[in-house]
DNA sequence: GTGGTCTAGACCACT
DNA sequence: GTGGTCTAGACCACC
């Protein structure tokens, strides 16, 4: 799996994205441990600097929680997991459906078209 | 109308998008004038170089036509209008559904969403 | 025939360039009378002051001579005709020449390029 | 090296032309580094925008590319430069035999002029 | 240092 | 007044 981040908009966004995903889609399990920033910072092709700006914002968040001198660990409370996910994908289907209707598109419309990709 | 543009992308492909919407809209019917690039850079509140720089891409998309001296006028062929359009909002669609899953959710889940959101 | 003029150039040498050719190509005979200015103009699609200009320009070189309130004669010296087309054609091979070589042509290319295009 | 820039053309256009044929002629090649915006601007004496725009044009023709913060590169695909070049000799050679033929001379004519030249 | 974007202001030819 | 070109000068993110 590759990174090809979008140039036009800060990386360290979009390694949050990127984790944010890995955590709701259970890559990164309730409670456990996540790579060191250096590992990341290797993985995700990036300066570690970067990393450590997007895991203290996911800190914040609560969705991550540090301990000093052992690591960085994903939060076991799925319910902030969970609340957390439906904010963002919420924020995906709201952006999205403007999109659409700034484009003409009825939400019928929407509907049938993501309905014939799926084929 | 107010424009806030996002400053993380560069504002003469905001504009690009904005006038596109204005064309599949019908805002800007097929064949019709648009305002000058000096109107333009005053709606928008921008520099009439930026919208210039807009407009000589969607003359290049061939969505626009420009005649020296005279006004720039929005293509007659809706055809191509229509591709453009169906371009634009499958990029929409084919990049949202890549959100989603990325997120976690099925095509199901998806499309109640956004029926959801419709009520 | 249509008169498609190229934008980026005065107008008032490109009807300089194409009388000329009428003249060369023998359908302006040396000695006779070409149409009016007016005519021109129409012809032309173009303003009258436009084609006064071309017309003096013409006189100068000396391939027209004008008589007042009668009407403008091709020269009959057909030698300073061919003299002018001569000064023409060479410019044009010339420039043709110069451009082909920057582009990175032998002449002996050139020339195998311009008997394919006779097929 | 002066460029001296026909006042009737567009510089950008005239530095395009300049640049393809720095390209097709080998000065720069595949897939090396071009010198910067400002250093051509300098070397044109020209301002720095209308270099960029220049090589804008040439980027979406296929025959550089650009990395960010890094420099720009002619394309290493020998191909597209092949194709682009015919597309410009082409063009060339096909408006020179309009020309002359509509300066009234036959093939056999234009093709003993050139050899002429060549003496 | 690099490419990229943007502003401000100017001039041109054409209508 | 219109589109088009150009300059001068600035700022940004990235390397």
């Amino acid at each position: 799996m590759k990174y090809n981040f979008d140039p036009n908009l800060p990386i360290y966004l979009q390694v949050i994205e990127e984790i944010k995903r890995d955590i709701f889609n259970e890559r990164y399990l309730p409670g456990s441990k996540i790579p060191s920033v250096r590992e990341l910072a290797l993985q995700y092709g990036v300066n570690p600097n970067t990393i450590q700006k997007s895991l203290t914002e996911l800190e914040r968040e609560g969705l991550l929680r540090s301990e000093r001198a052992v690591g960085r660990y994903v939060t076991d409370d799925t319910n902030s997991i969970n609340k957390a996910q439906k904010e963002v994908s919420d924020g995906v289907v709201d952006n999205f459906i403007k999109e659409m209707k700034a484009l003409g598109f009825s939400i019928t419309q929407i509907v049938s078209m993501i309905n014939e990709r799926n084929r």
